[in-house]
DNA sequence: ATAAGAATAGTAATCGTTACTATTCTTATT
DNA sequence: AATAAGAATAGTAACGATTACTATTCTTAT
């Protein structure tokens, strides 16, 4: 039996999503509330707060930590992040999942459930403009 | 030419660094000011702050961020970290950063610097407390 | 002994985020 | 359509981690 939590519709939270979805990747909440009060005005920081929390939680966006800020993705499926140290973007990478675990076949005795990895380095942009 | 910054001796970073030295690996800022404290009671926090960066930067220890609060490391060697989500202590694991690279040989329009791979799961001890 | 300027303690301020609360909105039921 | 239960909201206060500020104290080269 699939339990579904309740959830009721609300204009806040439709905006929230649309707009992750229509922006570049990795916005932060406060990127994304200020694109949304475009559209609702009235719209509080915390109802994006919230409603990004909770999209999270449902899968409907992804996460990635950057310094002490969060950023939002509307790609949810598998990818690590490339962060670039001169201009600061974050670039989706595609690194499978099971040949990193084969790297870590030595350690036996816990269980790996998931796996990030941050890249850093110079993107290709950057690498163009410093020649 | 080799030009040092200039650093004059202080007793508080001497503590700082002898007591990160002395502590389990990744306690927090805070952990450390506590810790401090009882060899020197009157240090500020922001003078265990100022020092944990001096000396992050100077790579006499190193950090992780762990969710929206830094940890420090006497270890600075190249090693990776593992997360256990039930207990939430960090382990340091080695993982050769050329394999790593080799995962990534197909993105080749930049450059990589750095390379932080974070293993989430359940840690030994843990896994044997759920059986 | 002295003077320049690092480093400090203590406090205020910042930033990203969460908590709280009275009010408004959504939805299932009539 | 009217109603009622309870989600969700706006607006604000509070929070935790960290940095900034400033008058005072320490270190060190002379």
């Amino acid at each position: 039996m699939c339990t579904v939590t309740p959830r009721i519709y609300s204009r806040q939270r439709e905006q929230v999503l649309e707009t992750v979805k229509s922006m570049d990747l990795h916005p932060s909440a406060d990127d994304i509330y200020h694109r949304v009060r475009r559209r609702l005005p009235h719209i509080s920081l915390g109802t994006v707060y919230r409603n990004l929390n909770q999209l999270v939680e449902t899968g409907e966006l992804s996460c990635v930590q950057d310094g002490k800020t969060v950023r939002y993705d509307w790609e949810t499926g598998h990818h690590q992040h490339f962060r670039c140290e001169v201009c600061g973007v974050i670039q989706n990478v595609e690194v499978s999942n099971k040949e990193i675990m084969n790297l870590l076949s030595r350690y036996s005795g816990m269980i790996i459930n998931e796996i990030d990895l941050e890249i850093k380095g110079v993107c290709g942009q950057c690498t163009k403009e410093r020649n």
